[in-house]
DNA sequence: GAATCATCTCAAACCGCTTTGGATGCGTGA
DNA sequence: TCACGCATCCAAAGCGGTTTGAGATGATTC
């Protein structure tokens, strides 16, 4: 059933029909609701693809999803954050287009999107420090919205961002309130945006208590279990072990947790652990009293929140550039307490740890 | 630039460059490679709206991703199915449409699909038991294919699925050869079809042995960290605790051995577990030696092989329906070993295991 | 009572491509 | 020479909606 077919129906023009169902003005109100009626006792829709050549607009959104060739890693938070804009999506009758292709090929992906019109913006997904594809989609005349930030980045462009800095700067704090002095930090891959502003955080946090952050006890990775283990078990095994952790995610915290008891220690006892939460429906951290001492901030509500901007966008056309900055929580788990006196350790190795 | 344009610029009519790029036959060699290099100088890509609306056909697939409203959970390898079935779309010229809806409007959304024309198909999505989606689609006349099967299903369908059974089967066989003969099972839930048949290999196994699975060594929950935790806890506190767990995911793995450890057991020496990896990118099971012995089998390769008969289903009509089952690997890892002797539990309580 | 106006409706153009059904010119075999 | 086939190309009709511009009707104003 089409819009033709309905029309002839009705004993109306396709273009009295169309505007009934639209909601135009020009229309009286009882033959609009004779149209309505029959529309849904025929279970008529428009078809979609007739509607996006007639008006221009694609009414899709694009996320385009970078597999790194060299560790063909998915990002983890990516299904809840589809998740989140999803809802956003499907509220407003837009379509969500994936894309996931070879990093390489990022570039031409974004120029196919938009010479096909295949849609009327996209989403940047994990930005990295001066990001070229903000200057791209800005030449190119796509709209877009970066979940993160890109430092750096010489244009403006609309963003919705968690306040890394400051959840790390907190958390070290944190740790340091409670006597840590040998702190590590377990981050992701530094050339992360996201990455670099919660080293800064937890950098800066140190210096303003005069303590020089320790190379060795930085490292930057992957976030997967398996890395995880191996920098805490590392690290472990250091003549001047840390007594707290501060890990970039829940998984790599699975790891941090595993070294810690091949270690022969208890976490929250002999070992702190503050880790960055994204709230992953899959992933959570403990029913009542959470299992680590987290930094949260839901990936899933930055994923309605990105994509309402990027609507919004599209909506608006030209206006300036938006930002939305977010505060994670700091929510109190069973990973951290105080830190542990002058231990005796089982290999009999020296036990305080003051620099 | 469209195709028009472009025509006029060559001096040729649009339907003979519309045939020059698309190969069809009826036009000069030489006429060809002029239309061709003017598109590529012109950077010209057809409108993809207009060849959805002048063919008639989609050119996309659709994947609903329903989130259960009662535990709001998005299933963790959702990320690495939809990059692998992505590879395939994006290979052959398919759009990916993704639609996250409550479950309830399941159904609807399927409808909306195939009325508004637009998907060509789509991939259904952990089927459970007598799935009413199978029918729906059947009837609705929407090209499917279905990852994973959905027992008691009546009418016949398209679906690629790991042999669940006896992967389960075959672990289960493992651990009574390395004599455990308490063997707990922390499954999914078991409305999900994959849950089902990776029970009854598990029982069937057993009882080939001439023992009677026991009701209190078996859960089924959410394949979380927590549910994994808290069914593990509950068993090692039974009188008769079980020496061996088989538990349905690397996630609800990681709770049970957490649950070990805080029983200050030792895996791979007091307690032996097996899980089933879906070998997603960003939870490898170890490096080298795999930390859990493990039923593999990548989701990330299901992905490809369901989207790859998804669009033969596309291209063919109305061949008859397809199967495609996988046999999952047996990989050792560290976390399985003999089973221990009457061990002396802290608590003082009776040791020995015979039923 | 004529002019003006608001309200409602419609015919037709258009979006950018595909595809049907010719048209044209040329070589070829009868 | 003529009919025929073949190779090339084109005009025009879709696909299923939206949207412009204009016409018809009845009410209002002077």
């Amino acid at each position: 059933m089409n819009l033709k077919e309905l029309a002839t129906q009705l004993g109306l023009s396709p273009t009295t029909v169309s505007r009934a169902l639209n909601g135009y003005p020009e229309v009286n109100e009882t033959t609009r609701e004779r149209v309505m009626a029959a529309a849904k006792r025929n279970n008529y829709r428009p078809n979609t693809r007739a509607i996006r050549l007639a008006t221009g607009r694609a009414l899709a959104v694009g996320h385009v999803i970078p597999i790194a060739t060299r560790h063909e890693i998915v990002n983890p938070i990516f299904a809840d954050f589809i998740a989140g804009a999803g809802e956003t999506y499907s509220r407003n009758g837009y379509d969500m287009l994936l894309s996931v292709v070879a990093d390489e090929t990022e570039e031409t992906t974004y120029r196919e999107l938009k010479l096909r019109g295949a849609v009327d913006g996209v989403i940047v997904h994990s930005p990295r420090m001066d990001d070229p594809r903000i200057a791209l989609l800005h030449d190119i005349g796509l709209p877009f919205v970066v979940h993160g930030r890109a430092s750096g980045s010489a244009t403006p462009y609309n963003w919705v961002d968690v306040n890394n800095r400051r959840a790390f700067h907190r958390a070290t704090e944190f740790l340091l309130d409670l006597g840590h002095a040998r702190i590590a930090l377990v981050n992701g891959l530094e050339y992360m945006d996201f990455a670099l502003r919660r080293r800064s955080g937890y950098v800066d946090a140190l210096a303003s208590r005069g303590i020089v952050a320790d190379a060795r006890l930085m490292t930057s990775d992957q976030m997967t279990e398996v890395a995880g283990f191996q920098a805490a078990h590392t690290m472990l095994a250091m003549p001047n072990p840390p007594t707290a952790f501060l890990v970039a995610s829940m998984i790599s915290a699975m790891g941090v947790r595993r070294a810690i008891e091949a270690a022969g220690l208890v976490m929250g006892r002999d070992v702190s652990v503050i880790i960055h939460d994204d709230d992953l429906s899959y992933l959570k951290n403990g029913d009542a009293v959470p299992i680590f001492t987290a930094t949260r901030s839901s990936v899933r509500e930055a994923g309605r929140l990105v994509a309402e901007m990027l609507l919004n966008v599209i909506a608006q056309g030209d206006a300036a550039p938006t930002h939305r900055v977010h505060e994670a929580e700091l929510i109190i788990g069973q990973s951290t307490g105080p830190a542990p006196g002058p231990r005796s350790t089982p290999e009999g190795m020296a036990g305080t740890t003051h620099p």
